[in-house]
DNA sequence: TTGCGAACTTTGTGATCACAACGTATCGTA
DNA sequence: TACGATACGTTGTGATCACAAAGTTCGCAA
C-alpha cells in the first residue's frame, strides 16, 4: 500500500519544495501530520467502501502497511470510532460498522433530514450565485459523462458524486450542520459500495437524474421540489441495498 | 482535581472489588479505560460549561491535574474535537471553542432540527409507554423540586435537564441520531452555563414550564405542540445568550 | 472422541523518551 | 529608545518499550 513519508523517518529531509517565486500559499493551515494523512486514507477508503463492513481493523497491521508507527494510527482509528464510522467493541477493537436493517433505516432517516435542510437552506443562496450554479453544472456534466463507461464503484463515481452534493451543502454555511453529514457520509460508506455493484448498469444513470431535478429545482427557487429530488436521490441507493439484504436483523 | 487510578500505577492492586454474591455484573462492556475516564470528565465539564469559551486546553497540564500520564489525555482531547466540542486551532493547541453569534445561530437550528425530529419520532413511543412517561413525570417532579432554591448553575439542574430531554430522545431509538445530539449538547455546553449565570431567578422557572408542556403534549399525541414546546425550551437558553453576546460576530 | 485447561500469540493501552515547531523574552545594536 | 535577532521554554507529535487482557492452539484426561 501507499508509504507516507513520517516526520521522524531516518530518511533524508524533503527539502519541502521550497516556494520558487512567491510567499508560498501563503494559508494559515499548518503542515499537516502523519495522523491527519492516515485519518484521511482510512476515511476515503470507508466511505468509498473500500472496506468491508464487519471487518475488523488491527492497528499494528495498518501500521505496517502504511509504513508509520502504531502511534498515528490508534489516533486517526479514535478519530473515526467518535465519528461512528468505525465501532469500538467491548474487546478494545474497532471494525466497520456491519449493515442491519435498522441501521439502514437509520441512517437514511437522518440524511433525509439533515441533507435536506442543508438543501432548502443553500438553496436560495446558489439560486443568487451564478457561479454557484456554473459549478453544479459543471459537476453533474463531468458526472454524465463518466456514468455510462465506468459506473461501477470507481472511486471517480464516488467522488464526483460527492462534490456535487457538498457544494450544495457548503453553500448552506453550517460549520454544525456540515461535519455532521460528512460523518454520515462515512457510515454510509457500506451501502454506497453495495448499491453500485447491485445497480443493473442501465439503472445507472437514474443517479445524475435526481442531480438534475435537484439543479432544475433550485433554479425554479423550489425548494420542496428540491427536497424531494434529493429525498430520491438518497432513497435510491438505500432502497437497493434494503431489497437484497443477506442478514436478519 | 480528582485523581484517576491508573491501570499501570505503582499503587498497590486495587482488588477489583469482587462480586460478593453473584456473577458479577455479567454485563459485557469491559471495564473503562482511563482515556475512558479522562474522556466523560472533560466531556461534563465542557457539557455543564464549566470550562470557559475560548480557554486552551494542555495535555501536560490536565496530565498533571488527573495524575495520569499524557496518553490517555491526548486521545481524549483528539476525540472531543472531532465531536466538534474543542476546536483544534492550526498551531496544534486545542481550545473550547468560542461563541459566536453565527455559531450560536447554527447551533440552535442544528438542535431544533434534529431534537424536533428525535421528539417526533419518540412521541408515540412514549405515549404508549406508562412508564415511560412516569420516568419523565419523576425528572420534571425533580427539577422542579431543585429549580427554586438551586437554580444557578448547578450540577444537579444541567444533570436533570439533560436526563429528562435524553429520557425522550433515546426513546426513538436511533443510533445514528443520538450521538449527533449528544455532541451538539456538548458544544452547547457554554451556551447553558451563560444562560444560567445570566437569568434572573425568577425567570428560571420557564425551563420547567416547558418540560410541563412537552409531557402534556406528549400524553396528547400532539406531535406539532410538543415540537413546539421543545423549540421554546431549546430557543429560551440561546434568545439570552444572544441578547447578551458580548462579542462582535 | 470430546471436553477442559494451560501455554502461547495477538493486540490494545499506558508510559516514557526524543524531536520539531511555535511563542516569548531578553539582549544587543542602530 | 526602538527594532530585530537569538536563545530558551513550552507544547504537540511520533517512536518505542512494557504490560495486561483476550483469543487461539495444543495437549491431556475422561
Amino acid at each position: 500500500m501507499t508509504t507516507i513519508s513520517a516526520r521522524q523517518n531516518p530518511s533524508p529531509p524533503p527539502a519541502e519544495a521550497a516556494a520558487p517565486g512567491g510567499l508560498d500559499s501563503l494559508a494559515p493551515v499548518s503542515r499537516p501530520t502523519v495522523q491527519d494523512v492516515v485519518y484521511a486514507q482510512l476515511r476515503g477508503s470507508l466511505i468509498q467502501g473500500a472496506i468491508d463492513a464487519g471487518q475488523t481493523l488491527k492497528i499494528r497491521d495498518l501500521a505496517g502497511r502504511l509504513s508509520v508507527s502504531t502511534m498515528p494510527v490508534r489516533e486517526a482509528l479514535a478519530r473515526l470510532v467518535s465519528e461512528g464510522a468505525l465501532e469500538a467493541l467491548p474487546n478494545r477493537t474497532v471494525r466497520v460498522r456491519p449493515l442491519t436493517r435498522a441501521r439502514l433505516d437509520d441512517l437514511e432517516r437522518a440524511r433525509r433530514l439533515i441533507e435536506g435542510e442543508l438543501l432548502a437552506f443553500a438553496l436560495p443562496r446558489i439560486a443568487a450565485d451564478a457561479a454557484a450554479l456554473d459549478r453544479l453544472a459543471r459537476l453533474t456534466q463531468a458526472y454524465d459523462e463518466l456514468a455510462p463507461p465506468a459506473l461501477d464503484a470507481s472511486a471517480e463515481t464516488a467522488d464526483l458524486n460527492h462534490a456535487f452534493h457538498f457544494a450544495i451543502y457548503g453553500a448552506a454555511g453550517s460549520e454544525v450542520l456540515l461535519p455532521i453529514v460528512e460523518a454520515l457520509w462515512v457510515q454510509s460508506g457500506p451501502v454506497v459500495r453495495l448499491a453500485a455493484a447491485l445497480f443493473p448498469k442501465a439503472e445507472q444513470a437514474r443517479a445524475t437524474e435526481h442531480h438534475h431535478a435537484i439543479i432544475r429545482a433550485i433554479r425554479a427557487g423550489d425548494a420542496a421540489a428540491a427536497r424531494a429530488a434529493l429525498g430520491a436521490d438518497i432513497g435510491r441507493a438505500f432502497a437497493l441495498v434494503r431489497a437484497s439484504l443477506p442478514e436478519d436483523a
